[in-house]
DNA sequence: CTGACTGCAAACGTTTTGCACGGTA
DNA sequence: TACCGTGCAAAACGTTTGCAGTCAG
């Protein structure tokens, strides 16, 4: 359990029922888009705008509370912000698993091209257990 | 040199002089944007549409003649397919370069977690060896 | 109490579509 | 010659902005 008042807190954003409600709604999905998010949270809040829901990921986004995710054929989904982790994506039921990958090796034969790695994006896209 | 006219029929596409521009454009930046790619065909077709630029860059992305590359701080670039290959990224100059990683024994990993990996993406983002 | 946040509507930028004309095969 | 592709304009779509009212700290 989390504890998004202090989150947003310590980011000096003022902890709303809304952007409570959007962080509950990605924690319990782990990785969602902006239309799921927004019908998830219409649900609690009935008039909320879109504009609120982009107006907060953008905020907690630019705060690093959020991160998002580009994936190759569909919108971004946006999760909490966590330990540094690629992700495997299920091309026929869609579902989005995280899964820490150890890539010291890589980048360090990348370093020894002469690139120094900051962070790393990696997507394995394919068949997850479930649908196999 | 590519024949970028078989490139096309192969794929039951026409080879219109627009869409040889393109490929040559893409071929000759190694990694384009919509933005960048409109406005050097239009150095050579100067009444171009980006209608035509969006249709087309589609076309070929769905005959997999050209691969979109999602980046995660900008808009997304295309490429001519090629052998997959990961990206090194430089946040300083925002040069995208190509390099063959191999990433078997990462997908063997996952594979013992049982997801069956179709297609890796990765991105390294970093300093490349001239902006150090 | 004050500045930050919300919700609405309008604006904006990007991508897609419909249609008449033109060019490839 | 038959279609596919082009270019233009309009439409559709996703996202951002401005503003008046509201709320968290």
């Amino acid at each position: 359990m989390k504890d998004f008042t202090n989150m947003l807190r310590k980011q000096h954003l003022k902890a709303t029922p809304q952007r409570l409600a959007i962080l509950t709604s990605i924690s319990k999905y782990g990785h969602i888009n902006i239309d799921h998010l927004y019908s998830e949270i219409k649900l609690i809040f009935k008039s909320i705008s879109l504009a609120t829901i982009y107006k907060n990921i953008n905020a907690m986004t630019n705060a690093l509370i959020l991160q998002e995710v580009k994936l190759p054929s569909s919108k971004a989904v946006y999760e909490i912000t966590k330990q540094n982790h690629s992700h495997l994506l299920c091309i026929k039921c869609n579902k989005i698993e995280d899964i820490v990958i150890d890539l010291q090796q890589t980048i360090k034969i990348v370093h020894q091209n002469n690139f120094e790695v900051k962070h790393t994006d990696l997507i394995l896209s394919g068949i997850c257990g479930h649908c196999a």
